[in-house]
DNA sequence: CTGGGGACGGGGCCC
DNA sequence: TGGGCCCCGTCCCCA
């Protein structure tokens, strides 16, 4: 008893979903294209994906090996089993291909391909060389970070979802270290050479995002398939990719956007870019700028809210409709153009000035708040402002020579009138704070001390090293010169930014062999260790209390001192 | 309901 | 570039 052509309906119904991206629960990016598919489909085509989805909501590939345009292809192999009818493309892009699929272990699709390659080399003809190409395929881009009011059910959500995991993680520590045993010793019998750091099972399959990034020859039954040229370029372990088995999915795109729209403006916002809308501005409608790269994650949308029905919440409640591929393929293809030519206008523009840009090194940061060619921002709507003079800048290069060009003096004035404003509360935090005293930076002396050091011009406070003062210097300047490409958020410093990325990634390197929670910094992973030793290293002199971490100390001791 | 403590997340900043 | 520390906060629990 078997019903004809389940499996391949079923596959046809995958593929739709996936068109849609319905249920998608992972994102593969490959240089500026971000695509969604199913963990389960990626798991079940290669043992590579299967590595890597085991962990990973969002996984990178190394863009040597895989191009976008190939990678649509192997996404419509591994779901439809076949390459559309009208694929005709010139060798280069079959060897593309192979490569693409060697790398992602994709033997089915390397041994077509290397069919392709043979049965043209034996039969050229002028047919063959023509691109054509049919493709179910979708760019996906993160969408931009919602602007929808602030909703106190969002971020009771993220919490209940946290909560909910860290539950589970409590509940299910051992599955998941055995998990995590599972997949390292599959990296291991990939991977012979990594560059990982195995120092206890704390770190057995949670660093990888933070250390897999060298390439290093494979030992996997890939190899022979790949070209030599492949081999020279590296592995499919060589791929970046994230772990983030702390999130669900779904929190990839939409969750991590909205966590960070829910932020409330903390006090150090005061002092934030006027051209970073606090979320509370965002909510309530406050205008932002506009840049080609909204109309470009407006077209995003318009791809997506046709494409991804789950992102736009159209089918979260049950409205889901059956797909309809032909109706809808017309005009996604036409807003993906559309899309496209957006965001290479935009790049084109900016080509230039993310050569002096400071980046992430991704490309995809060039998209976040970058004017579009022939748009003139107003003045106002440029990115950075000289916070004293108020003046604005399209780039961080002319606002910092626009900085130049103030006098110390001039600086010293305006600025210190800006921080005045902030001086009265934080000289009474300076009276409260028990850790106060320590605060005093370990490489700043005051302009008083002996130590001939450079001397901050606008606060005075003196560094052994030019390089820290202008680091410090620049928290004066105000700019904010490090986007995140997911959230568009600004960071004063790269590190900064990153760190904010591994959030959005739910990179959580840091586990605790106690209980399994994991940490997105060592230092937290620390201080929660505190909670199963009992140690309370922070006291308070006046009442003799002690406390795990510091910071509550702080906050006890404000108890103290604050009138009630 | 409120205040205090425990625990944790995120950004700024120095090194 | 990332670690470490500080600070801002928040949420939850409990008395």
């Amino acid at each position: 008893m078997e019903q004809p052509n389940y499996a391949k309906q079923l596959l046809m119904q995958l593929n739709q979903q996936r068109c849609k991206g319905y249920l998608c629960d992972v994102i593969i990016m490959v240089d500026n294209a971000l695509f969604r598919a199913h963990k389960n489909i990626l798991a079940a085509s290669s043992s590579y994906f299967k590595s890597l989805v085991l962990h990973d909501n969002l996984i990178n590939l190394d863009t040597d090996m895989v191009k976008p345009s190939a990678f649509r292809q192997v996404l419509d192999f591994i779901y439809t089993g076949q390459l559309p009818h009208s694929y005709h493309v010139n060798d280069q892009d079959v060897s593309a291909l192979l490569t693409a699929a060697s790398y992602l272990q994709l033997s089915d699709l390397a041994a077509l391909c290397r069919r392709t390659l043979k049965s043209s080399s034996s039969n050229k003809t002028p047919s063959s060389t023509a691109t054509s190409l049919t493709l179910y395929g979708h760019l996906f881009y993160p969408r931009r970070p919602s602007c929808a009011p602030l909703r106190l059910s969002d971020n009771h959500h993220s919490k209940d979802v946290a909560r909910s995991h860290k539950q589970i993680q409590n509940g299910h520590q051992r599955e998941d270290l055995s998990e995590e045993e599972l997949y390292f010793a599959q990296y291991l019998s990939l991977n012979p050479s990594p560059v990982v750091k195995i120092n206890n099972s704390t770190e057995m399959g949670l660093d990888l995002s933070l250390q897999l990034t060298t390439k290093s020859p494979t030992g996997s039954t890939a190899t022979e398939e790949i070209s030599p040229s492949s081999l020279q370029q590296g592995s499919p372990q060589s791929g970046t990719h994230s772990t983030s088995n702390s999130t669900s999915s779904d929190d990839i795109p939409s969750n991590s956007t909205s966590a960070v729209c829910n932020q409330r403006p903390k006090q150090g916002d005061v002092q934030q870019h006027p051209k970073v809308a606090t979320d509370s501005q965002q909510s309530t409608g406050r205008k932002r700028p506009r840049s080609s790269s909204e109309s470009s994650l407006e077209t995003m949308d318009k791809v997506q809210g046709k494409s991804q029905g789950v992102a736009s919440g159209e089918l979260d409640h049950g409205e889901e409709r059956v797909p309809s591929e032909l109706e809808d393929q017309e005009e996604i293809r036409e807003a993906e153009l559309t899309l496209e030519n957006d965001l290479e206008n935009s790049e084109k523009s900016i080509q230039s000035e993310n050569e002096e840009e400071p980046t992430n090194g991704n490309k995809n940061a060039s998209y976040i708040y970058q004017p579009q060619p022939g748009f003139e921002p107003a003045l106002d709507d440029y990115l950075y402002v000289c916070i004293p003079c108020k003046r604005a800048f399209p780039t961080s290069e002319e606002l910092n020579t626009h900085v130049e060009s103030h006098t110390a003096e001039e600086l010293n004035i305006k600025v210190r009138d800006v921080e005045e404003r902030g001086s009265i509360k934080d000289e009474d935090q300076d009276q409260e704070n028990p850790s106060k005293e320590s605060h005093s930076m370990k490489g700043e002396t005051t302009s008083d001390q002996m130590l001939p050091c450079h001397v901050c011009s606008i606060c005075n406070k003196g560094y052994m090293d030019v390089a820290l003062l202008r680091q410090h210097e620049k928290s004066h300047w105000l700019t904010r010169p490090f986007p995140c490409n997911i959230c568009g958020r600004l960071f004063t410093q790269r590190g900064t930014m990153t760190r904010h990325m591994r959030g959005h990634l739910g990179l959580k390197p840091f586990a605790c062999e106690e209980c399994g929670m994991r940490f997105t910094r060592h230092y937290r992973l620390t201080e929660h260790m505190r909670v199963h030793t009992g140690e309370k290293p922070y006291g308070c002199q006046l009442c003799g209390r002690k406390f795990t971490q510091q910071r509550n100390l702080i906050s006890h001791f404000r108890m103290h001192t604050l009138p009630s």
